[in-house]
RNA sequence: GGGGGUAUAGCUCAGUCGGUUAGAGCGCAUCGCUGAUAACGAUGAGGCCCGUGGUUCAAGUCCACGUACCCCCA
């Protein structure tokens, strides 16, 4: 008997033994094959091979997809739905891809495509981040350059044109990594933050924020690479790596006060103002010392000599130590406008430095008196301007000491500590040394410690729309909603201006021009910029050093007016590609109206400070809006033992032969379903064994067991013949109570997706799974081996009720039961799993259903068929 | 020093609004099945729900403090 159907199949061009994955091509060629009864000579299901191979049939699926334009025919279909906007961030293609960049992927690709199921016309593409540091060390490292000498000799354009000839290096990788895991997104129409187009975007979003009159030059306190000789944002000093524990020596040193007010009484003059610093190197700009007014103060008399030591009072038995005995305590007040010498200067020659006043000085540790080098602080700076003192920087761009500055002329700063130490210990002014291990920062990019130095510096004020930024997370939907208040949340309320310039190369080069009275022009495109030059630019590529060689005329006074040095900080790149993508405004606003702010964007926790920030401060500075409504933020990926992956470690999980070992299917159900998304998670091979055994195989062995006795059926059970099944509430008992698993879970997964949570989506799947496997199919064996009958064509819909026709109708409740929650399974498991889940989908797929599950609707539920009292738990 | 997260079985993790005897998978032990077989099923052992205090008729769940680990920041 199952060899007639068999045979059947066989003329239908699909046999149970071709080379697996192949025979539902037969189907998907032939869409019209399907006998609209169940007239007899009917059409066998497709049959499965009995042992999957996942990956190969991945492959098979990629190559069907790339045949038969499946991602291309999503879109088309969906064009009058409406709009769902989702932005990828870029990543920079400088570096091989790995199983992180897999892991926001998944997410990337999850929810496109159920959107997508639902009717909506999510376009999605690609994109490059191509400007910035990393590019630029890299090429420099490759040349065998070291700093920003060594590229101006170089030539900066052969330098920019070796960072643009590197920088899509490894696109190719990417690019193979997104197609093998089945991330859908338009790979050649890809945007690069170094096309012309995206740069001109970028230059009319910054005249924006210029018009505004939040881009503007000051000078402040910046961390500076020396190195790379250019300062460092905000979002750059977030990146990992960049502080480190090093072990700095803190040094207590004297300075002798040699004129003290009369408040302060008489043992003040001649004492020492003992004053503690981990940075020794910026004693070289001490201007003053810093007391807090509100503190009091000793001095004190060490026994056996004469020294005089001034401390604060709290901090004076952990600094003095014993031996000490306490002459006279002061008011810090009392203290301010007594006047020291220089630890390095001579009497006579240098004017003694001021006592002054400072709020912020703590009594919790050091002395209690703090060293001020306003050219090397915050607070430094700011009571510096407050009392009028010098910000003297003896250091140069390349982070060297000036050769005039006496002890340590030339030296790179961070190497001045030692004779400067020596120093002191040598004419005595050296108090106290001990080694401090603190964390201090380092360039993110290339290692080299940093200092915190006065430099000129453009920036885009965004303390100004502080609140408005803060309104705007008010309104996004975090997931995990932890991070809305949280890690995001609390750093917005701490927002600083945004450090734009970068004094590099390789960058959008910052489109300011300025004349030498210093009126300042922003240019917003080429073509203004060609209007101010009096010639035609469109053809210019806008990157230094072409740019940099055009002259404009100042508007104002109408004096040559050159371009500024600078480039932009690359985060203000990423930022911009909602527009920027599209060449919008100047172009492409077909594409770009209508797809502000995004629905959804996802990436790794690494990211809140980096791009979820720029996207949102970029968008809020130019429209008035965040960029996104809904943000997934992801968490780290750890080896199987929770090690993070490092190459030192050599435990680096390389993604393609993970996926081509396991099959891309069981990565992305790990990183989807497996866990919560945004808790740190460990891969290994166990992990992905068993979803390929527990979630896919026995998927697969459901649907191999309808098909096995569909075909074994004396008369072929098609998908067709469900029409003629009983009205699914007059089913047996075990029918219906699988019908209301299935649609409560449809039900189910729907709202969890709805609400980007694919970690509950994803238990209520693997559920389903388990009451379809083990409970239905299990329970209805013997309902399925009798095969069906099936009802007379003659009138009527020939739904006899159940006992009617005895084996026959129970056998097509069955088929049809089993055959729908089936379909409906994988239909949802079509965005988690969208390789097995179409494959599947061509055995299964319903008469006039669509080729691929991919452009089928996503399943409806009927509550009606939804009962509790079937499963109370 | 600040912000955030996590802590539940040997391991990986669920646990909804505070509500009966705290669950699943893996692993382990015993048994069964061999027409879903890269399996599968049944049964069993295995718990100081990190600690302390509090709120409550009732706390794994809420609150406070503490401990450990992780992440981010200064």
């Amino acid at each position: 008997m199952s060899d007639l159907g068999a045979e059947q199949g066989a003329v239908a061009g699909s046999t149970a033994h071709e080379p697996k994955g192949t025979s539902p091509e037969a189907r998907a060629e032939s869409p019209e094959h399907e006998p609209k009864g169940a007239s007899a000579g009917s059409a066998a299901m497709p049959a499965l091979p009995g042992r999957p191979d996942f990956p190969a049939i991945e492959h098979e699926m990629l190559a069907r997809w790339s045949r038969e334009r499946t991602f291309e025919r999503s879109l088309e279909q969906t064009a009058d739905g409406p709009r769902w906007t989702f932005y990828e961030g870029p990543p920079t293609a400088n570096g091989m891809p790995g199983i992180h960049h897999v892991e926001a992927r998944v997410f990337k690709d999850l929810f496109p495509r159920y959107k997508t199921m639902r009717g909506h016309h999510v376009p999605r593409k690609a994109g490059w981040d191509c400007h910035g540091l990393p590019v630029e060390v890299a090429v420099e490292k490759e040349l065998g350059l070291s700093g920003k000498k060594d590229i101006e000799a170089y030539g900066v354009a052969e330098f920019n044109a070796r960072c643009r000839e590197s920088v899509l290096r490894h696109v190719d990788a990417f690019a193979a990594i997104t197609q093998r895991m089945g991330y859908w997104t338009d790979l050649p129409g890809a945007y690069r933050t170094m096309d012309p187009s995206y740069v001109e975007s970028v230059w009319w979003a910054l005249k924006t924020i210029h018009d505004k009159g939040l881009l503007v030059r000051d000078t402040r306190i910046s961390p500076y690479c020396p190195r790379c000789g250019t300062p460092l944002s905000d979002h750059e000093m977030s990146q990992p790596d960049a502080y480190r524990e090093v072990t700095d020596p803190s040094v207590t040193v004297r300075f002798r006060v040699v004129s003290a007010p009369a408040a302060s009484g008489r043992h003040l003059a001649g004492a020492d103002l003992l004053v503690w610093t981990t940075t020794p190197w910026t004693l070289t700009a001490n201007a003053a010392v810093a007391a807090n007014p509100q503190a009091r103060y000793v001095i004190a008399r060490k026994t056996g000599d004469g020294d005089r030591a001034v401390v604060a009072e709290s901090l004076c038995a952990r600094v003095l130590g014993e031996g000490w005995r306490v002459l006279d305590t002061i008011r810090g007040k009392d203290l301010i406008g007594a006047r020291y010498l220089h630890p390095f200067g001579m009497e006579g020659v240098d004017d003694p430095r001021p006592v002054i006043a400072g709020t912020f000085v703590t009594t919790d540790d050091g002395t209690g008196l703090v060293h001020i080098a306003p050219a090397f602080g915050a607070d430094d700076m700011a009571a510096g301007r407050a009392h009028g003192l010098p910000a003297v920087n003896p250091v140069r761009p390349d982070g060297r000491f000036g050769d005039e500055v006496p002890l340590v002329g030339g030296a790179f700063f961070k190497d001045a500590d030692k004779p400067i130490i020596d120093y002191l210990t040598d004419c005595g002014r050296l108090f106290a040394f001990q080694p401090h291990a603190h964390s201090y920062p380092h360039c993110w990019r290339c290692g080299t410690a940093l200092l915190h130095c006065a430099l000129p510096s453009w920036y885009i004020r965004t303390t100004a729309i502080k609140d408005q930024l803060l309104a705007e997370n008010e309104r996004v939907r975090w997931q995990p909603p932890a991070v809305a208040r949280g890690r995001y949340g609390e750093w917005l309320r701490d927002n600083v201006d945004w450090a734009l310039s970068r004094t590099r190369y390789w960058g959008t080069p910052l489109p300011l021009w300025e004349c030498p009275s210093g009126h300042v022009t922003c240019v917003g495109s080429l073509a203004e910029l060609g209007a101010l030059a009096g010639r035609d630019l469109s053809g210019l590529d806008p990157h230094r050093p072409f740019v940099d060689e055009i002259g404009i005329g100042c508007p104002s006074c109408g004096a040559p007016a050159s371009r500024v040095p600078e480039v932009i900080d690359v985060w203000f790149d990423s930022g911009s590609m909602p527009f920027a993508q599209w060449g919008a405004p100047l172009r492409g606003t077909d594409s770009f109206t209508g797809a502000y702010p995004a629905q959804f964007i996802c990436e790794a926790t690494d990211q809140t400070r980096g791009w979820f920030y720029s996207l949102m401060a970029v968008g809020t500075l130019v429209f008035g809006r965040s960029a996104y409504e809904n943000a997934v933020c992801v968490g780290l990926v750890l080896d199987a033992d929770g090690r993070k992956m490092s190459k030192h470690l050599g435990n680096v999980i390389e993604p393609m032969g993970l996926m081509d070992r396991h099959g891309a299917d069981a990565v992305r159900w790990f990183f989807a379903a497996s866990s919560s998304p945004w808790t740190t998670r460990r891969i290994g091979p166990g992990a992905l064994d068993e979803i390929a055994r527990k979630i896919l195989l026995t998927w697969w062995n459901t649907v191999s067991f309808l098909v096995l006795h569909a075909n074994a059926s004396p008369v072929a059970w098609t998908p067709a013949a469900s029409a003629s099944a009983p009205d699914p509430g007059s089913r047996p008992l075990l029918d219906r109570w699988l019908l209301s698993q299935t649609h409560a879970c449809v039900r189910d997964v729907t709202a969890f997706l709805d609400a980007f949570d694919t970690a509950s989506a994803g238990r209520r799947l693997a559920s389903l799974i388990d009451d379809v496997s083990n409970w239905y199919v299990r329970g209805s064996r013997r309902r399925f081996t009798g095969g069906w009958v099936p009802s007379p064509p003659a009138g009527g819909a020939g739904t006899d009720e159940a006992g009617a026709d005895g084996a026959g109708s129970d056998g097509a409740s069955a088929f049809a039961t089993l055959h729908s929650a089936l379909v409906s399974l994988t239909q949802m498991m079509a965005p988690f799993t969208p390789f097995l889940a179409d494959y599947l989908w061509r055995v299964l797929r319903p008469v006039d259903s669509p080729s691929s599950v991919h452009l089928s609707a996503w399943p409806s539920w009927s509550e009606s068929l939804i009962d509790p009292a079937l499963h109370p738990c």
